[in-house]
DNA sequence: CGGGGGTTTGAGTCCGTTCAAAATACGTGG
DNA sequence: CCACGTATTTTGAACGGACTCAAACCCCCG
């Protein structure tokens, strides 16, 4: 592979408008006033990301927040010997390297665009004088930071306690709210953001492993999966598999 | 057992001035003036702990921020399940609950005196006025906050990566610099805070397979334990159990 | 049509668990 | 301070879930 790429590792930039962002309401910047927005919309940059094109990559100096106006993002973690996992997806709102950002530190993790995604880039400096004018705003990341801490805390115990069959029908379930629809006929269906190979990342399984859980579900009857796309007869066969796995 | 226990549940109040604390240097706290610090002295309630008793129960509504003046302090999850494990430790000059405190919401964790501990706490209103007066104050709960996610994806992704074995080495590791001392010849020796089913349930471990493990490193001449003691006559054959586990 | 990565399936192994019993440590009351 | 009862820790044997290694399969893309 030569240098010049054809599927380049760098994103394209595009144009986009705060004011007509969809998810200012439901984002961490909602409550701006429209001076703040403007000024959040000059420097701003958003960009295009295409599946598997990285974001930040883990030690690297925190340059600013991202945010995630849509698609999906996986924060991976790498050890000193070259274990890697998914930690955890980031949707549509979500902030992005906040955590670099308040510490004041390098990127503990790295982060990259799991299906076509686009994301918007604020500067360090921007932000610290948002934050300045707006208290609230810094709150509302400390709120993220701490809901990441309590679900890498449950995910920590789930890991320990649950068996991976369990832990797999609890992913289903988490991912049903973003990624699932019901159709006319009334069944759930997922269409996963996932590979089977960052399924068992983010699971702490081996990808052989989630082959013969999927398997077995399938058997049993409580997931039908194709490809990505997962369905779901029953809600509740599905809610039994988390709920008596053992203890 | 009547409920006039002789074991009681409720730690013993005790006098203590914030201008002695020893803590006052390294805490989350310092940099307060001296007319915050009065104000904080005149509130604070100190209570003596015993190993064993519970400091704050998961679920419980969130009253104020608490400070580990002296002991070790155990934080631990329970699932709906009845699931419980030991997430982490808090040490002298930690705070605790601070999650609660500013996410605004129940604790979403109990924490407990391991052993005989002192602990210092601060009523959320106190807190409150002070993180106005002194913002300086928030950005350091938020490090501690930071610090914790940090130190919880480690423990994750540990937990995913490493056999046992290697996981309690590790623990040796970061328990050496608080609990451990070099003796007149040399030798390092840990006194641990934690019993066997401690450490199995920190981590992630049957307490069958923490003494098993714990025998497997004494054959090996890499730690000798008696009791909560822990020698090690060469770290890097300890370094080496984390380096060298698997790949 | 021919790679090439991702996924699935199979067989065998191992690590960690479970269950049970023995040994030890510990707190408590005499 | 010693003796007792209880809880914790240790040891043993057997089981099982998840892993490893390997090959076959599949699907996407060139």
């Amino acid at each position: 592979m030569s240098l010049t790429t054809r599927r380049s590792r760098i994103p394209t930039r595009v144009k986009a408008e705060c004011f007509a962002c969809q998810n200012r309401e439901r984002s961490a910047w909602c409550g701006l006033s429209t001076l703040d927005l403007d000024l959040l919309n000059r420097q701003k940059q958003t960009s295009l990301y295409r599946a598997g094109q990285p974001v930040y990559q883990q030690g690297d100096e925190c340059r600013g927040l991202f945010v995630v106006e849509a698609g999906t993002v996986a924060v991976r973690k790498t050890d000193s010997q070259g274990h890697t996992m998914l930690l955890r997806l980031c949707h549509v709102g979500d902030v992005l390297g906040y955590r670099a950002f308040l510490a004041g530190q390098r990127h503990a993790t790295s982060a990259e665009a799991l299906a076509e995604s686009r994301i918007c880039f604020f500067e360090q400096r921007a932000v610290q004088d948002m934050l300045k004018q707006n208290p609230e705003l810094g709150l509302r990341f400390v709120r993220q930071l701490d809901h990441d801490l309590e679900s890498t805390e449950q995910g920590l115990l789930r890991t320990a306690a649950l068996p991976i069959r369990a832990r797999l029908a609890h992913m289903l379930l988490t991912l049903k709210d973003r990624y699932g629809s019901v159709d006319e006929e009334g069944t759930l269906s997922l269409l996963l953001p996932l590979s089977r190979q960052d399924i068992a990342s983010l699971l702490a399984a081996r990808p052989e492993t989630i082959a013969r859980c999927i398997h077995e579900l399938e058997s049993d009857g409580v997931v039908r999966f194709a490809g990505r796309s997962a369905i779901i007869p029953d809600l509740d066969l599905l809610l039994d598999e988390v709920e008596f796995s053992d203890g």
